[in-house]
DNA sequence: CCGTTTCCTGCAATCGTTTGTTGTGGAAAA
DNA sequence: TTTTCCACAACAAACGATTGCAGGAAACGG
């Protein structure tokens, strides 16, 4: 069936398509009589604006893009939830890819946005990405970029992330607050940054509080078992994990273990919903995937409306401790 | 920076905007010379199509819709994953929409869908959807719609679901099998569908085996505790559990309650993610949601890509029975 | 040498919407 | 009565890419 155009309704009412467009758009030089016949009409007929026409027009196209290196069950939920909220609410289309981790598939995912004249653009950079030459061609096409959660540091766009080694550093400390003696830190991939980080942060806590302790790097989640299995943890009386995903697997290592988790004093970086979930309460700091999603589309809105340029920002997120349930 | 458009390529080589157009799109009627010059220029100015242009005069939009009605970490994330990986490899656009469970939003999407011209729809309807009346728009519109996870039975579109009464019967048999005389059933709000299909096939499998037991359903998952107190747990050997979310939270409210999980003969119908990563092993009919997503997807674009019509299809996913880690 | 075919490129229209400019009739002001 | 002004609507151009058709030049056959 062939769609209802502007055209269409200024030929059944005998007007211009002018008239009916600005008819549509509440304009003031269109007579109140006029516009209830447009309206009624367009009511009748179940008329929509083409969006592809629309935008063709206007040089723009109400979408913003999320790129991100996977889907996972852990952070990418709550970061979709909340970007939509502010996408939403102001009238914006998401349109999602998902650059695999692979640095080239990032590349020409950019492409594709250039090409879709995207109006802003949201990335989590893929774990093989280490530098931002690739934006160059949005910064080109005056495309405003935000990269948020993992980020390559740079002067050049804005970014929103959390105080890594700051946050680790917290977290660990609530566990020596709370008594414990020898505290093993968990982490993921010791190349990805935010590894580095979470692990400076856990040892400057320990050796500020002048005690020593070992940290493990989980490289294949799937083999926990086999990396845990050589450790004494007896001699452990405190666990930092650096995630989510290592908490929940974590726990569960230990549980195969027969190990008694009361224990242990814990402490992770969580975004809030699996400690809800999950028993024993893990106290963490509270790294919100929803704050983060939020903010960073703020921002991006932000910059996509101003006319001028906007300076640019380097964001850290607060995060605070939840030590209870 | 203006954007490089095919008719200042034009000019740059002297050539008709149509040529360029033809020498882009492989077209046999334009000298390999000719193409060459072309190319070049391309790539020196980073020269992208305009994707609305295009679309717009073409009268398509390579562009699918997915329509969610919330976020959630259970089973959202590999959706969206097998969706994508689908959707990728057939060089379409996805677009995301969150009608956090209102009817009234669903409706404005999918008029917003109708603007975008997308080529065709994925819908998880919302809590709130009791019909699909407000499809008849994108039927009218030869909008294809495949309706997962979630659906309104019906036979005006192709619905991808598992066969929730008989998936459930067969994870209770499994405890059954293993010796449980006494079984708990655990499901979500009674008023979705899926909780009283699974309830269903979860009393069917009881009463096939001349047993008896009792269900509870979790009104609102953070009272799991109160709603669960009242339970003499030391009466039941076994627990059927109808969801990763709902597994998740009866496995940390037991443990809240201090009971010893072995005791328990349980089954679950889960994504498959989550008794990967916790402790114990939770047997389970592997409903995988990356294999839904997929499968929505392919069965999407096979509609989309046929000229003619296509026969609805009511599919149901086969789930198998996880018995071991 | 002319007619026909082949190969390549140009011309022009088109998609649906928006918007700057122009036109018109009637009322108010002079 | 003439001028001015205003409210309203029509006209036309534009956005960038695609495509049917026309046309010119070279090649080829007779």
């Amino acid at each position: 069936m062939k769609r209802i155009t502007i055209q269409d309704i200024a030929k059944m009412l005998s007007l211009n398509p002018s008239t009916v467009s600005r008819a549509l758009s509440n304009h003031k030089d269109v007579n109140e009589e006029t516009r209830k016949r447009v309206l009624a009409v367009v009511k009748e007929f179940n008329y929509v604006p083409n969006l592809h026409a629309r935008y063709f027009r206007m040089k723009n196209s109400g979408l913003i893009a999320l790129i991100l290196p996977e889907f996972n069950m852990f952070f990418t939920h709550s970061i979709m939830a909340g970007i939509n909220q502010v996408l939403t609410d102001k009238n914006f289309t998401l349109i999602v890819f998902y650059s695999n981790n692979s640095y080239q598939r990032e590349i020409e995912i950019i492409r594709h946005c250039i090409s879709w004249v995207v109006e802003g653009v949201l990335l989590v950079v893929s774990d093989e990405t280490q530098d931002i030459d690739h934006l160059e061609e949005l910064k080109m096409a005056e495309i405003p970029v935000v990269l948020f959660d993992k980020v390559v540091p740079n002067d050049k766009f804005t970014t929103i992330t959390i105080d890594d080694a700051q946050v680790a550093n917290a977290a660990t400390a609530h566990i020596i607050d709370n008594g414990a003696k020898n505290i093993l830190g968990v982490f993921a991939h010791p190349s990805i940054d935010i590894s580095k980080q979470r692990s400076e942060g856990f040892h400057r806590a320990l050796s500020s509080a002048h005690m020593q302790g070992s940290s493990i790097f989980i490289n294949d989640i799937s083999k926990i078992d086999q990396l845990i299995s050589n450790i004494d943890l007896a001699t452990y009386d405190g666990i930092f994990m650096m995630s989510d995903e290592l908490m929940i697997n974590m726990l569960g290592a230990l549980h195969r273990r027969c190990i008694n988790l009361i224990d242990f004093k814990m402490a992770a970086i969580s975004d809030g919903v699996l400690p809800k979930n999950i028993s024993p309460f893990v106290p963490h700091m509270l790294h919100s995937g929803l704050k983060v999603g939020q903010l960073a589309a703020e921002e991006l809105i932000e910059e996509v409306m101003s006319t001028g340029t906007i300076p640019i920002k380097q964001i850290k997120v607060q995060t605070s401790l939840i030590s209870e349930p």
